[in-house]
DNA sequence: GATTCAAACTAACAATCGTTAGTTTTGTTT
DNA sequence: AAACAAAACTAACGATTGTTAGTTTGAATC
């Protein structure tokens, strides 16, 4: 067991709760209860409870920014992009799956310049995501359906994965990444 | 234009706000202010804030579930009934698009009585959505691919159109229909 | 045993929350 | 013009919110 600091439980626990509730739900006395603590004493570990939300948000965020940069640079046609974005999602939702439930449902609660950022990121992502696509029409290597259907049917499900693989009893992370690439891609492709 | 009682406004205007900001985070007198009155003078037409959340979400759950009650009592092949459940969410949709975020991201908030009628209902529609499936890919009319990551992938695509849709300018609901049975049905069947 | 320091505590603050009570305004019907 | 009902208002309530200030605890180091 790594030592983990009591900043990064305080966050973990916060986590769950923002998941379970959204972040407007959960007041810092929750929060402190989960702990065992007092919600004064979590002052000494975080400086806000917005530091809390921004923490978990914008690093998952720049996680999967990392993620498509190394996608979209590498020299793999347009399906194996798509494999490898799956591969992706399915990744960072095994290892952070309480903390997507913030970046999915909460990212609005953010302040102006973390808002700004977020907002870029997501933006780009989805633009990197449209273009692969579109790049795989074009070479003939994904059938000509409707762009803006594919990419958003595709993002919705990865999006949301983290709500429905806890459900799923230990599950294997590469018979998951097999079967969601045969019902995402075998139809498209 | 049929005069809308001052109670459907206020619950119209709810459903925007939040499928914005969430429940927690809209208080009753950013509820107000968007009607143009005091917090107050709400309450001559709401019993409270939770009467205004389970309207919303228990009127589109009934409304899914008799949609779907209709679908599997009728005498149609398993691809047809998904075919009938895609053009049933886009219905809904395009009618109520912003009622639905609180029945995604709000449904928990419902107090005891209303959250457990609600969850019976979310389960028996999952229930029956599954069956479907099952069903299909015992006649050979669907491909044997992972039955649960089948039907959350459909589901979280339709459940999230609402997100989607208010961007696509003035798409037809038929055409929509028909490319998203391409997008999510070509590839499974 | 004294010192140190992280991490807990108690107590309280100003602001905001949903909601109630009682009153006034507004527009329509007698 | 009087009467009525619908819908707005002012004022305030008790509870809860995120957060601060100052203090105590407990375990490790000297």
């Amino acid at each position: 067991m790594k030592p983990e600091s009591r900043k990064q439980e305080i966050i973990n626990a916060a986590s769950i709760l923002f998941t379970e509730k959204g972040y407007s739900a959960v007041t810092m006395r929750d929060l402190a209860k989960a702990m065992g603590i007092k919600a004064a004493s979590l002052y000494n570990h975080i400086q806000s409870k917005q530091e809390i939300l921004s923490t978990i948000i914008i690093d998952l965020a720049e996680e999967f920014t990392t993620g498509m940069n190394q996608i979209i640079n590498s020299d793999v046609g347009s399906i194996q992009k798509l494999e490898n974005i799956i591969s992706l999602h399915v990744d960072v939702t095994l290892r952070n799956a309480d903390g997507l439930g913030s970046l999915n449902s909460d990212w609005m609660h953010l302040e102006e310049e973390n808002l700004i950022y977020f907002e870029k990121m997501r933006h780009d992502y989805e633009e990197n995501f449209r273009n692969i696509v579109k790049k795989g029409v074009e070479k003939g290597e994904i059938k000509p359906y409707n762009i803006e259907i594919m990419v958003f049917s595709t993002l919705s499900t990865l999006r949301t994965l983290y709500l429905w693989y806890p459900n799923q009893k230990n599950i294997d992370s590469d018979i998951l990444k097999r079967d969601m690439i045969s019902v995402l891609l075998k139809g498209v492709v």
